[in-house]
DNA sequence: TGGTGATCATAC
DNA sequence: GTATGATCACCA
């Protein structure tokens, strides 16, 4: 295994190779971890696997996983017809300062800037150490796909910075929603209302949704 | 059956 | 509670 982060993009896409077409097994045997019977406890094991085994860089406040690099990683669940099982999710949505908020300075654009993806065999009918990992895609958005985030981003965030956030769902957004992020639902954070007043509402996230990072995957294949 | 809302583990 | 990592599970 390696005992320091990957000083370069090649390198880094040296480590992702190495292992694609593995089993999870075969990738925790390699990282002296025990491989739980399913996520159902365990749902974020994946990725702390994939994280040990590409050795991301120490565990930072907010900053990208492989922090020389400026790169995210992100393992996204796959079905056997190559369609994500899962949406992904990105990062919190802020709830409080949001007036005059720009695109370039969010969070979900500064999470997307750069990504590499590890898609996971996600098939239930096959056990969590048998599931093979896919091949990694190192992925910087298309002006296209950025224009699709940024347009739902600034939509979603509209409502948000008016102290509308209970008006709104996850079917909103074309490609990017937003959805609770708690430990429950009675989990409480600061928020605002339409008065502009403090007040108490449910922490929530910013989720791409399948449809878009299958998209990811698909043109990776082609 | 897939999308939305709810939830799980762990560190601090 | 916040932040890291995500998937579970219900019901339209």
């Amino acid at each position: 295994m390696y005992n320091n982060p990957p000083h370069t993009e090649a390198e880094l896409q040296q480590r992702v190779d190495k292992i694609a077409n593995s089993s999870i097994a075969m990738v925790a045997q390699q990282c002296n971890l025990a491989v739980p019977e399913n996520l159902q406890h365990n749902k974020g094991w994946i990725g702390q696997l994939l994280e040990k085994a590409l050795y991301t860089s120490a565990s930072n406040l907010s900053e990208p996983d492989f922090l020389e690099l400026g790169i995210e990683l992100k393992s996204i669940p796959v079905k056997s017809n190559g369609y994500p099982a899962e949406t992904t999710y990105i990062c919190q949505v802020p709830l409080i300062n949001n007036l005059g908020q720009q695109w370039q300075q969010s969070c979900v654009a500064r999470k997307l800037n750069k990504v590499l993806w590890i898609p996971i065999q996600s098939d239930s009918n096959i056990s969590l150490a048998q599931r093979l990992v896919g091949q990694g895609i190192i992925w910087q958005p298309t002006e296209s796909q950025l224009d699709l985030i940024k347009d739902d981003w600034e939509e979603l965030m509209e409502y948000v910075a008016f102290g509308q956030i209970d008006q709104i769902d996850a079917s909103y957004g074309e490609v990017l929603q937003i959805r609770p992020k708690a430990a429950n639902s009675k989990a409480r954070t600061v928020g605002v209302n339409e008065k502009g007043q403090y007040n108490n509402t449910m922490p929530r996230g910013f989720y791409l949704r399948t449809a878009f990072t299958a998209q990811i995957i698909r043109d990776n294949e082609k």
